[in-house]
DNA sequence: AATGAATGAGTTTTCATTCAT
DNA sequence: AATGAATGAAAACTCATTCAT
């Protein structure tokens, strides 16, 4: 089983898109120069150089900066986060993890590795979502629907077989995703990645979580 | 005992400060418009505009723009923060609380406590460390310093005394930072703080943290 | 007889030119947004787009952005305004009519149908006559001509037969165009032409000119 | 008696304005270079550089480029004409002029005096109006209002003792405006203002208007 | 003939900063 | 200490025009 199958969500959006290689080279150096610069850091002539194209063509089809952006992000919040998030979910209920300890790092180290794997978009969105509160909103909203829907009767089964507390889905989530950040935020914020162990870590916050999540026998 | 006799720390800064009236205005509204519009969103005139001032006046006491935000996070990274931590380890080693769930727990809602009236600041911070990793390697050194430090010492004890998983202070310190933060970024992220219990979020967090910390039996 | 069997210019243009039907949608468009929004607050792209043509079908035939405007006023320039003024004036030399008020309203009338009929293009070069005095001048040397020829030899019998002041052929017709111009600039400025009442403005205009011009006794 | 006590508006704007030496320069330039080139063709890095002032002066006081336009047009619209017509109707009262055509030469000499005196303004007007019809309507409106008061009481007067013909007030003035136009626009609109007969100018227009509107035996 | 991607010079506008008063 | 007019460099954006297909 291939449980993270996930391919740098970006490369793929750029290969379906209809851009031109010009187009594409300005998305892509903008998801660079956002990346290490900021949005406000990078100035569209900066862009145009950096992607060996003339100032007209960045705002040819993006219209303007802000469209740049939105052209960045709006992939992974349309499409990506919930179709790897779907996706990720029926591989584990596919899955045939003897416990929940184990289920645990496997999901962890699946989104570590996603994380990871796309730390660029990642840290644009981060800076995004500090300036712009609409998209936390978004996500909240996302997130209270899949807590009630999939994810929701997913630790439901657990709860049931006696594996998981008897908490809420949605503080069990907050849990989860509250260690997972512990571990990649550093790796995440500061620029150059070096070595990070996913086994490791993920073990690591597995055996935390397990035991925090256990029921109190 | 006083466990939480943090003022808000900006109020702090002013009140020592050599201010004239005029450039406390400033600052004042200065951390306003950031923490709404971020700083590269706000132009000096503006902030002159809201602090009834005129634009000489603004850069008169801080030289750039830059140094009003410094003028802001300075007093959080240099003074605050240590101080807050420092003193909030000597109340701990002077309390007397039975166990450590309960330790936990008053500790929690005194770091919560700490953001929640710092909001500002800390949506200011947190945009900072986005576009400036070296705020986080700073960050870094200070926590690793603290953690072979005082914290460190602090932590042993409960280790020593059974209470305690024996894991290295900086992993146990991350978790507890991972979940007090997953309770306290929807609250700055999302700009009208309305209600947020802190007595039962503290609760909460530290029945899961003394679980998933307590050692195995 | 036939008084006005002017059609609308730009259709004949059309229809007589050799242009391509996506050419001549250039061209149309261009009319109405050139009387709309004016000759600089019309882009090329904005043609194309109404046009529904590329970008660069807009170039192929008029070669420049002024080449439009010359497209669509040279024939006014050029072939109608002096056709339809001799035109009119065979005509009007055909005609019996028994009077000179008879004949002014006539004459009036003919020519605010050909303002009517004709505004986009007249919103047009009024707009060109503005910004480009030269048009203006060759406006006037056209006149004078006209004015020394047919006009004034027309003009010359009605003086004769006593039924037309003896001023100079200049100065009648100068009264002349201001008087319809009083009647029809407002409709021509107003962008949307509401009811506007022919017959009885030539019929006013002609009794005020007919006393106005009238040979003193 | 002076009748004509006009200074140049624009020249008193600027005096009575609040506006420093450099931002009168750009009003000024403005106004030069909007009325030989046009609104569209002038950009404001020529105005600056025309004015001795930085870009930033430009936009400081008049924030956008249409700002600067709308200084210009602003006190023709709102102050001067409006106050010149009232003032020139209480002249017109106060006067003993002993029958209508001197008082129509008289009038008429004045506001070609005006127009001559404002030609730049009122290119620029013109310019406006065309692009801009909300400009017309608001003169419409206004003329109606005068027209309904003072100048219809004016005219009301000049009827009643049987020298002037019984037409809607309305009716009158178009064509004594008509008369005018026809008299100032070629003047007006052909850039530099040759030698032009006010004196001779409003006599021959008063012969044509006091005919024209005579009452019928 | 028609397309539309690409250009690059030019435009309007912003803004941190300076300085004479 | 405070003002606010002035700056000028840089920003975002526009647009007529070209050219390979």
């Amino acid at each position: 089983m291939q449980v993270n199958n996930l391919e740098t969500l970006f490369k793929k959006t750029l290969a379906t898109s209809k851009l031109t290689a010009k187009q594409q080279a300005v998305l892509q150096v903008s998801l660079n120069l956002f990346s290490e610069q900021g949005f406000d850091g990078t100035s569209t002539s900066e862009i145009a150089k950096a992607a060996g194209v003339s100032e007209g063509t960045v705002f040819k089809q993006f219209k303007t900066k802000a469209g740049i952006l939105e052209a960045l992000l709006n992939p992974v919040l349309d499409d990506v986060l919930p179709m790897a998030a779907g996706e990720f979910l029926t591989e584990m209920n596919q899955s045939d993890l003897p416990n929940f300890q184990q289920l645990l790092q496997y999901m962890i180290a699946d989104r570590m590795k996603f994380v990871l794997e796309n730390q660029k978009q990642i840290r644009v969105f981060a800076q995004e979502i500090i300036r712009n509160p609409k998209i936390i909103q978004t996500l909240q909203v996302r997130a209270a629907a899949m807590i009630k829907g999939e994810a929701g009767d997913f630790l439901q089964q657990y709860k049931d077989s006696g594996q998981l507390v008897d908490w809420p889905s949605g503080r069990i989530i907050q849990y989860l995703l509250g260690t997972i950040i512990s571990y990649v935020a550093p790796q995440v914020l500061l620029v150059p990645t070096k070595d990070f162990d996913i086994q490791q870590a993920s073990t690591e916050a597995a055996e935390f979580l397990a035991r925090g999540l256990a029921p109190q026998n």
